[in-house]
RNA sequence: GGCCCGGUAGCAGAGUGGUUAUGCAGAGGACUGCAAAUCCUUUUACGUCGGUUCGAUUCCGGCCCGGGCCUCCA
């Protein structure tokens, strides 16, 4: 083994179809957007696999570069809030103020970090209006009864990033077109509002916009006409990420609107996509209850961000148990000072290379192999330091080893602390006078609770199974 | 129809032209009053048929199987 020498970034490239050196356009600043949710019900875990797989890349950035700029707007504007709106009788503003903020401690119980900037696309109508002006000026777009549309032929080079020519897409068409389109492939920047939608006064009369404008319009605010990275699940590949580019560059007359286009693969469920339109779907909140969010996020990193996942509890109780393993590993060395130890080299290397999170995760797993074999308690310390800082960069072991195997806030019926404590005090008593009979009685009477001992030297810890 | 991904041991899931992935599960052992945790040893692999090669799970091609996208979608 030659010294330690980390790897630069390197990340798949939907747009090339290849994996490519991250060259960022400032290195002073990395920008930095990643779609995020509309706003009209619980989040999936489908849902939460970009905001935690890309968390990781906001923490690999930010380790590797001064400044990161990360986006993730909120979309507050959509007919599907509209319809949910309309069939439970809530206002717009409730449904998606309440669906807002459950969504971001939902996130944030995942360990996910909170983005740089949250924008809501209601509160940018302005920017978005003033681009689809700018399209209108520039030959892009036109407007028909009371619509204003993206006129694709405009600009001949649409469909690079999904790989499809137009007459291939207009051929494979489903969906019957729209008769007030001019090209079978335009897609709409505004349409109107009658009075049972929401809506905004615009040059094209009481309105409101389109899906994918607004990440063209938030991004152009915070991020710039070109910035370094856009990220997503895959299926808005086509048509959201392919149309916000014919906005984003047919407007500015750029020639990217980001340098590197990353997607994540699908949840899927029993083998098949989860989606809320098929109804599969398990909501972190809904998963919360029974699992800790550290948990939950383990199981969404087991697999590579690009390829399915398929979500399962076995997985989620697989998560657990190499939780549980990485955890001891600290546990038996709580309390030692820092070493200003950096995360490890494999790690950082694994991260590196388009995230390989599974390959990072054995690497973790390894340091924590080294640090309950360490005999010397100096190396010990060193090792478990660099596995924290490790753990780091995948949002993971952040928490006290303790409070981490007493999960027991989670169970209703669990017994509290004290009572837990009182009967290992009994069960001491017991084995001081070695009367094992009835030691381990109550060892099987905790137990019978969900409570696990663990008999060390000169102590007894617990932890819920 | 067009385009794009995969098929690795009991399960999950990386990776590599020749050398241990990793976690869980299984087997044996150490430690323990007994356990738990930990450590040691250990059993199951690379869809299929060809090609290239001294050598392929790894590269190339055919085939089989599975999945996805083609204007709701993370």
């Amino acid at each position: 083994m030659g010294p330690s020498t980390v790897k630069s970034l390197s990340f798949y490239d939907t747009f090339t179809r290849r994996k490519v050196p991250f060259v960022p356009l400032d290195k002073s600043n990395i920008r930095l957007y990643v779609c995020g949710p509309t706003v009209y019900d619980y989040a999936h875990i489908g849902n939460a696999r970009p905001v935690v797989v890309f968390d990781i890349l906001y923490r690999l950035l930010k380790h590797w570069f001064p400044k990161v700029t990360y986006v993730r707007n909120i979309t507050d504007v959509d007919d599907k809030i509209n319809e949910r709106s309309r069939k439970s009788g809530r206002s717009i503003k409730d449904i998606t103020d309440e669906t807002t903020k459950i969504f971001q401690s939902d996130m944030d119980a995942l360990g996910a970090l909170t983005p740089d900037v949250e924008p809501r696309a209601t509160e940018h109508i302005n920017q978005m209006i003033e681009m689809i002006e700018n399209l209108m000026e520039k030959g892009h777009a036109y407007e028909t009864k009371g619509h204003v549309l993206f006129n694709v032929p405009s600009m001949t080079d649409y469909g690079q990033l999904s790989g499809r020519n137009r007459d291939e897409q207009i051929a494979g068409a489903r969906v019957d077109v729209a008769p007030y389109k001019n090209d079978p492939a335009d897609f709409i920047l505004w349409k109107p509002s009658g009075s049972d939608a929401p809506g905004w006064h615009s040059p094209w009369g009481f309105g409101r916009p389109g899906w994918h404008i607004e990440c063209s319009a938030m991004s152009k605010m915070y991020l710039g006409e070109t910035f370094d990275i856009h990220a997503g699940g895959i299926d808005l590949i086509f048509p959201h990420h392919e149309n916000e580019i014919a906005q984003s560059r047919c407007a500015f007359g750029t020639c990217r609107m980001a340098n590197l286009w990353m997607h994540n693969g699908y949840v899927t469920v029993e083998g098949e996509k989860m989606s809320k339109s098929a109804g599969n779907f398990y909501t972190v909140n809904g998963l919360l209850k029974d699992w800790p969010g550290e948990t939950i996020r383990y199981a969404l990193l087991s697999g590579h961000y690009r390829a399915p996942l398929n979500y399962s509890i076995k997985g989620l109780s697989d998560a657990q148990a190499a939780l549980d393993r990485l955890y001891q590993a600290i546990r038996i060395s709580e309390d030692n000072g820092h070493h200003n130890a950096l995360p490890g080299v494999s790690v950082l290397d694994a991260l590196a290379d388009d995230l390989n999170t599974p390959l990072a995760l054995s690497e973790l797993h390894k340091l924590a192999g080294a640090v309950n074999k360490a005999s010397d308690n100096e190396v010990r310390n060193k090792i478990r330091s660099e596995l924290i800082e490790s753990a780091k960069l995948l949002g993971l072991l952040d928490k006290k080893s303790e409070d981490w195997f007493r999960r027991g806030a989670l169970k209703s019926n669990s017994p509290t602390s004290a009572e837990i404590e009182q009967l290992i005090l009994s069960r001491d008593r017991a084995r001081e006078i070695k009367d094992f009979k009835k030691a381990d009685e109550i060892r099987d009477e905790l137990e019978s609770m969900g409570v696990t001992l663990e008999d060390s030297k000169n102590t007894t810890t617990w932890k819920m199974s």
